[in-house]
DNA sequence: GCCAATCTAATGTCAGACAATTAGATTTCC
DNA sequence: GGAAATCTAATTGTCTGACATTAGATTGGC
């Protein structure tokens, strides 16, 4: 492993990229020890601070961990789901924030990718999802409860019906797609009547999953969808109106 | 912003996740430039090492750029739909690779995911999509095909159906998901017989697709995720039979 | 007024040092 | 002889101070 010493980019970035490489590659594997950053800088003959700061440009994708002690080093991380979806959670959030998404655009993928998992969910979903959705659902009808938390108590809803499919992978990948919209939701107030109409909806959701009826799910899920986009419209057109 | 001096946690993370929240929570909006090095570590009394590793972290997740020269600096970085698709594809190949996900989870969910894409795939893909689709089914076809170039094809057609829904957080989203599986498809070995099933029915997805109809766009991708699961179920069992 | 040389502020890199941490080896005491 | 305490070595975490490199800003000459 070495590296250009003559290309324009940074030494700890191709320091990065040459043992992201090798992690990708599988060359590699789980729980390897790297070499020591004394041995690293030797290696790629640069200081051991440039070799630190590729380091830590992995660490910050979870792709290593690092251990101090005499037995201590950077070794290659089992990527968890949990983190996995930490990130993926991260990146959504930012992309749509600074990319002036829409409202419309960002409901309508989630919204059709939660549909695509009402059939599994019919099928698999076990009786803690079940649980877990309606205790979300008397959750949101509590009085006093402020927009945030009812939104927060949404994506919990929603989460609860992504898992239900029982599909880890499926459940990472939706994670950020329920998760980033929680912003664009807290935009909006939800007067009682607004609620009510959500409650009900999320209650045919929970019913048509115990029933398992994957079409009643899917129904359900575009209703709910619609219903948002329209209160999303209605708050927009009142904002635009008298800024 | 302060960082604590008695927390267990290294410096650097800790500064990294207080300019992340800022970002995030929108106090540092895009194009704005953070303070320089020499600032920063006055301001959070650590030297300027520990900063640049701090700075560092969030290079490697794209949350700010640095420039050099006179008016240089770290900048919050706006988050394009291409570098977080970059992500999402390496965080998710990564995480397959890592947790023994089995070929039948991981298809689930991929072809899950594109079902849902279907019926706005089916209303709104423009001619070039088709195009592109047809295109990598020829390609397909072509003898003397490597299986890995097979697949690549594979991959570039499926991402071609997923942009054709015309939503570009449909496509970030899904962008790891369908890149994700290659390395698992790429064990796959395919006979000539394998790939001409698969071919029609990718063809099928393409008629269905050019004659707008939704349902049987759908019911294609079931149909390709059968097969998938079968042919892999062969190649697994054939390989644990006589290793 | 325009162009080139210079200035300057910032990041990128280096060298060397010390502190903190931790596992394992060694020693000491009972 | 065994267990507890201590020592040692290896490694990461941090600091200081310096120099190199880059690229915009400034200034001077014509």
């Amino acid at each position: 492993m070495k590296i250009d010493h003559d290309s324009p980019a940074d030494y700890s970035a191709q320091i990065a990229s040459a043992i992201r490489d090798s992690i990708v590659e599988g060359r590699l594997i789980v729980d390897e020890r790297l070499p020591s950053e004394a041995e690293l800088s030797e290696q790629f003959e640069v200081s051991r601070p440039t070799v630190r700061e590729a380091l830590k440009r992995l660490a910050a994708q979870s792709l290593i961990r690092t251990q101090r002690g005499a037995t201590g080093g950077a070794f290659v991380n089992r990527l968890s789901y949990e983190a996995a979806q930490a990130q993926q959670i991260t990146t959504s959030t930012l992309l749509l924030s600074m990319n002036a998404v829409s409202f419309e655009t960002a409901c309508e993928a989630r919204f059709t990718l939660e549909r695509a998992c009402a059939p599994l969910s019919a099928q698999r979903r076990s009786a803690d999802h079940l649980a877990s959705m309606r205790a979300e659902i008397h959750r949101q009808g509590q009085p006093g409860l402020t927009d945030e938390a009812f939104c927060a108590s949404d994506v919990a809803f929603h989460r609860a019906l992504v898992d239900g499919a029982g599909n880890p992978v499926l459940s990472y990948q939706l994670a950020g797609a329920v998760e980033a919209m929680q912003p664009l939701m807290n935009m909006i107030t939800f007067t009682a009547r607004d609620r009510a109409r959500i409650i009900a909806l999320h209650e045919s959701i929970a019913d048509a999953l115990e029933a398992a009826e994957a079409e009643k799910t899917a129904a359900a899920l575009t209703a709910l969808e619609a219903e948002t986009q329209a209160l999303a419209r209605d708050v927009f057109a009142a904002r635009a109106a008298k800024p």
